[in-house]
Order: C-alpha cells, then sequence, then structure tokens
DNA sequence: ACTGTCCGAGGAAGCGCTTCCTTGATGAAG
DNA sequence: CTTCATCAAGGAAGCGCTTCCTCGGACAGT
C-alpha cells in the first residue's frame, strides 16, 4: 500500500505538502504541486478514504434508503431480482454494500483505478450480455470477486462464480418440448459468447441428440426482446415446420410470441415455446409462459455469502456454485 | 459524537478494555463486559467505522459493480429509473453510494440505530406507496436527507424534497381530455395520503373546475396495476356514463385499460384515458398511452445534487425543486 | 539598513479505534 | 515459601491522513 509519506518522500517535500498538493489547496509553489502529482501517478497512491474520513470527520458517501418492497417491485428483471436477493442477504451482516457505476464509455485503465480507490473488501458483478468484459478486467485486479453467471473466462481462470444449472435448464427445456411431441424443435439463445448461452445450448442439445431429433435450428440474438421478436422472424423463415421453441429469457420470449402471433401461429396449438427466467413477464404475457425457473433471489444471496468466504479465505480455491433450475408449467406448451 | 474514550471512562475501564468488550474477546471479565455494554448503551455509541477500518486494514464494504446498462434497461419503474439517474449523478462525484435497506418488519428505532452507525453524510428516499412512513422517521435524525416525491408531512416540517410539478401533471392530464371533448371525467389516484396524489388531484380539479365539469368522480387506489383494474371497474360501475379518465400510474393504467376492454369499452373511441409517468408500459400497452412524463432520472440526479447542497450547508434552508411535467401524445386520447 | 507583511513549507498533534506488549495479581506446582 | 504459568487489564504505539500553528525567507515600505 502506497501512502502520502511515500509520495512525499518520492517528491522530497513534507507530508504536509504533500496533502495540499493532493487536495489541491493553493499555498503551495507550482513546481512543487507537479512534482507530488508525478510522484502519486508514479506510485500508484491512492488516498486511503478511511484515513481520510477520521481526519477531516466526513465521509463523503450518502446513503440511498432503500424500502423492501421498492426492491420486492423490481420482478421484472433479472438483474432487479438478483440484486433483490443480494442486499436482503447484505442487511444480515455489518457489512455496506457500495452501488459502483461502470459507466459505458469509461476506459478499463479509469475503471481499476476507481475500484481501487473505493477500497472495499471485494466486489460482486451481475453478468448480463452488455458487460462480458468486467470478468476479463477484473481477474487483473487481486480483489476478490463473485461473478453471477458464469464467465466464459471461467474455464482458464480463478475466477468465482455462482450460476444456476443452465446445462440441466437447458435440458429441461428441450425435454419438455420433446414430451409435449414436438420434433422440430427451434432454439433462441443469448450472446453465444456469453457461458449462460453455452450452456444452456449444450443442455438443449444434449437432449435433442439423445433422441435423435435435429438440434441444429439455432438462432442467436440478446436476451432482449426486440432481439427475440427478430430471431424468431430468422427461425420461422429458415424452418417453416417448425412446431417447438426454447427461447433463453422471458425477454426474448415476449419478443418471440409477438412474431408468432404476427404470423398466425398460435401457441401453444401450432407451435409450442419454452423460455427462461421467470421473471413476471411470465406470467402477464398471453399465453403464460412455461418457463425455466432461476432461483435469481437466492443467486444474489448466495454471491452475497461466496464473496464473504473469499474475503475471509483469501487465496483458497475459487468458490463455483451451482444452483438447481426448474420448470414452471404454465400454457405455452 | 461518543467515543470509545467516553465509554470507557463511563464503565471505568480502559478504553482497550472496552474496545475487548465491544468486540465480543474473551479476555475480559464478564462483570466488566456487561458494564461497558451497558454504558456504550446509555450513551448510545456507535464505533466509528472509519476509525475501525484504519485500524484493523480491513473495511466491512463491498462493492456491487454496476454497469450502466444494467440500470438502463431497468427503464419499466419509477423506482428504477429515478434510481438510474441518482446513480448516474453520484459517478460524477467522488462520493460513494451505499445502499440501505429498510426491511419491511424492522422497528423505526431500530433502523434509525443502523443509519447512523452507517455514518454516511447524507441520506435520500425514493418515495413509493409503501415507505410513506420514512419522512416522519427521519425528521428524527439531524442527517440531511432529501426525498424525491414531496412528503406529505412537508408543510410543517424543513423536510427537503425534489418533485415533478404534480399540480401542472394534474392539470394537463384534464386539459387534455377536456381537449378531446370528454366531459364525464374520472380520476383513478394513488394513495391519497401521499403528496403526489394530493398534488395530481389538486391539478385535475382545478382545470374541470375552471370548465364547470363535475370533479368528483374520483377513485382511490395504490398506484399498482392490479389496483388500477379494480378502481376502474368502481369507476365504471358508479359512472357508467364515464368517457374519460386520468390515472396517476401507467402500472395503474395497465389494470384499468385491461378492464374498460373486459367491460367492451374502447380506448380511445369509448373512453380517453390519460396515465402518468412515461415508463416503458406506455409504449407496449395496446393502445399505446397518452400519459404525462415525469423526468424521473433527471429527479434522480437533482436529488444527488441537492443532497451535495444540504450537506456542504447545514442549517440552511430546506431544498424544494419542482422539476416540469410534459405531456406525451399517443393513442390513448 | 531595519521593521513589518506575506507566503510557502514543515512539525506535530490529533481524528477514533485496534492490538502488541507489558504488568500486576492470582493460583498451581515444586 | 519460592517459582512459574495463567489471565485480565492497561499503556502506548500506530493505522494514513488533515490541519493548526509556527517559522524562515523574500519583498516592500520607511
Amino acid at each position: 500500500m502506497v501512502t502520502l509519506d511515500d509520495v512525499a518522500r518520492e517528491a522530497g517535500v513534507s507530508r504536509t505538502t504533500a496533502s495540499r498538493a493532493i487536495n489541491g489547496k493553493l499555498t503551495v509553489h507550482p513546481e512543487r504541486s507537479a512534482a507530488v502529482q508525478r510522484a502519486a501517478e508514479k506510485l500508484g497512491f491512492r488516498p486511503n478514504p478511511a484515513a481520510r474520513s477520521l481526519a477531516r470527520g466526513r465521509h463523503d458517501s450518502v446513503a440511498l434508503i432503500v424500502s423492501e418492497t421498492n426492491i420486492e417491485g423490481m420482478t421484472n428483471s433479472f438483474f432487479a431480482m438478483a440484486l433483490h436477493g443480494a442486499i436482503r442477504e447484505i442487511a444480515k451482516t455489518d457489512q455496506q454494500l457500495v452501488m459502483l457505476l461502470r459507466a459505458n464509455d469509461e476506459s478499463d485503465e479509469k475503471f481499476l483505478r476507481f475500484l481501487e480507490a473505493s477500497h472495499v473488501d471485494g466486489a460482486m458483478v451481475i453478468l448480463e450480455s452488455h458487460n462480458t468484459e468486467l470478468p476479463g478486467l477484473l481477474e487483473k485486479t487481486d480483489l476478490p470477486v463473485v461473478f453471477l453467471g458464469r464467465p466464459i473466462e471461467s474455464v482458464d481462470s480463478a475466477l468465482s462464480y455462482i450460476d444456476s444449472d443452465n446445462v440441466g435448464g437447458g435440458r429441461l427445456a428441450a425435454e419438455t418440448l420433446i414430451a409435449a411431441g414436438r420434433h422440430r424443435i427451434g432454439i433462441i439463445t443469448g450472446p453465444i459468447g456469453m457461458g449462460v448461452s453455452q450452456d444452456r445450448l449444450r443442455g438443449f442439445q444434449m437432449a435433442l441428440d439423445a433422441h435423435g431429433l435435429d438440434s441444429t435450428l439455432v438462432a442467436e440474438s440478446d436476451f432482449l426482446t426486440a432481439g427475440g421478436a427478430e430471431a424468431m422472424g430468422r427461425l420461422l423463415d429458415l424452418y417453416p415446420d417448425l412446431d417447438g421453441v426454447f427461447v433463453m429469457s422471458d425477454l426474448m420470449a415476449a419478443g418471440a410470441v409477438g412474431t408468432l402471433k404476427a404470423r398466425g401461429r398460435r401457441v401453444p396449438e401450432d407451435i409450442s415455446l419454452v423460455s427462461f427466467d421467470d421473471t413476471v413477464i411470465a406470467t402477464t404475457l398471453e399465453p403464460r409462459l412455461t418457463t425455466v425457473r432461476q432461483p435469481l433471489e437466492e443467486l444474489g444471496a448466495r454471491m452475497v455469502t461466496a464473496l464473504a468466504e473469499l474475503i475471509a479465505a483469501p487465496g483458497e480455491a475459487p468458490i463455483r456454485d451451482t444452483l438447481p433450475t426448474s420448470l414452471v408449467r404454465r400454457d405455452s406448451v
């Protein structure tokens, strides 16, 4: 850990002056100030916020008070539900949850610095399709990190993650469609670069192959509604005889159902559909979706406890937990 | 501020012993330990987390890394959109955002202690119908607090809040319906105990009164979908000749439209509807909703800056800002 | 040339807590 | 009765930073 003293020594000034320079006080000679800045930069100095708070009597942190119901209401997305589980679990400990925003246009370098400046004991990331670069980035830090969702990098790295049994979920979806008597079964995946997509696809294909069915009716998409609508169209164009489809998220399923209706295909009469997630969408859509449930709030909670374990025992083996998925039968099959 | 030294003095032991007792170390005589606990309780001692972090080299805080897109996707609720604005704004400063969960079953007393133990410089609350007790509770603390949404207590207190122009929004809704030639216009409100409900109702009634229309066709509800469906039914039962309705949230509008359809009323042919919020629901519903837009992300951002001002200048007058609402015309009028 | 100002810089104290090290007291062992 | 271990408790240092206070030097005014 680089302290202000180190910086002062490097710059050849007193700690007092270094402090002033770092804080942009005006009573310090420009030349020396520059020297301090240079030294700080060179050594990678990050002021310890705890020491600052103590000395200043100020904390530079504000609270957002979140009523439980605030987040209970957020049942409509993967992220929100996982967040709910995580916050609940944190509240049981005496830890604080600080939210760090990684802006879309922020450079990797800058974010890493920001993260280190935060002086947190560990970090968690809920992986969605848009932040797949984070695992690779966070590998560079030796801060304990837990991901919700298997990072694609996990095979040859020591990343820790909590995930649901996506392979099993994919198999479950496929078997449900097969059991319903379907045999031209397509699949709409999330970004194929994501671990979850690969795992679900694998489970799905294993099941179809085991039954001697064609498992190559694949359309890649993005987990979102519009993408699902578009991918469904593509699939239908290529395989007009489709009678079943596994869609990897409720959101995409909403889009897919729209396309299906627009093309005059009835669900489930003409084509059966199984989706994934079991968010509220699955119950509000017409027809209500048969979907593979992921225990999102549990995943969020487990992410928190896993991180605590990692912090308590650094250098141990990575934590990799898989929670079971289950099928929720409704009206779309 | 009560420090460990105060506790030690009160308990008649050394600071070292007090520290050990507080942290449950076993090398302290049970009797003295009890004395320390009593003293701490009596004085209301809360360990300063900054001092702890500094001494222990540990921070007891973990980060949740949130990509911007994570929360951009949360466009479907009042809370989520405001949160988005707030997080973005915080990221511009060097402050940290800590999320504090107020559990549904947590006592006021306990929460207040928890809040104080957090040692944050200030707090923010996004008011929704379920956490209306928070303003009254937080008045008891002298921590700077900013609410998003006018607390009902605001009239005779010094609470700070940011709100959208709900009176103007209510008027806007009414005038839109009147301009569409409607003259039996009902309204479905949120909980009437909430400031926002009162304000929107007031604006609505002012406009109807100005045009000599009956402004008493009121049904109270809860801002949620099911409530909206139910309230619409009530309104229809009482006033079968209704030809226009102002619904105070997109969520309730979704329910109301459902009821309307079920009863064979076409929107907007038979009855015009204006809602409030402009969340994604407004564009996904059939018909797409004409709705009063609140600048939710701006409200969230302004809440952050207001809090910063409050922290910087404590004891100043409360901050009360109102941001304009606007009408978004779609297909429901 | 002498005093008075002003400015930049450093010494040192101190923020509130934990913890190493030491000390005194007690009881067991020789 | 002395010696040792054992245990509870306190003294004091120190975590990394800010900031009050002091001080030396440069400069201007007389």
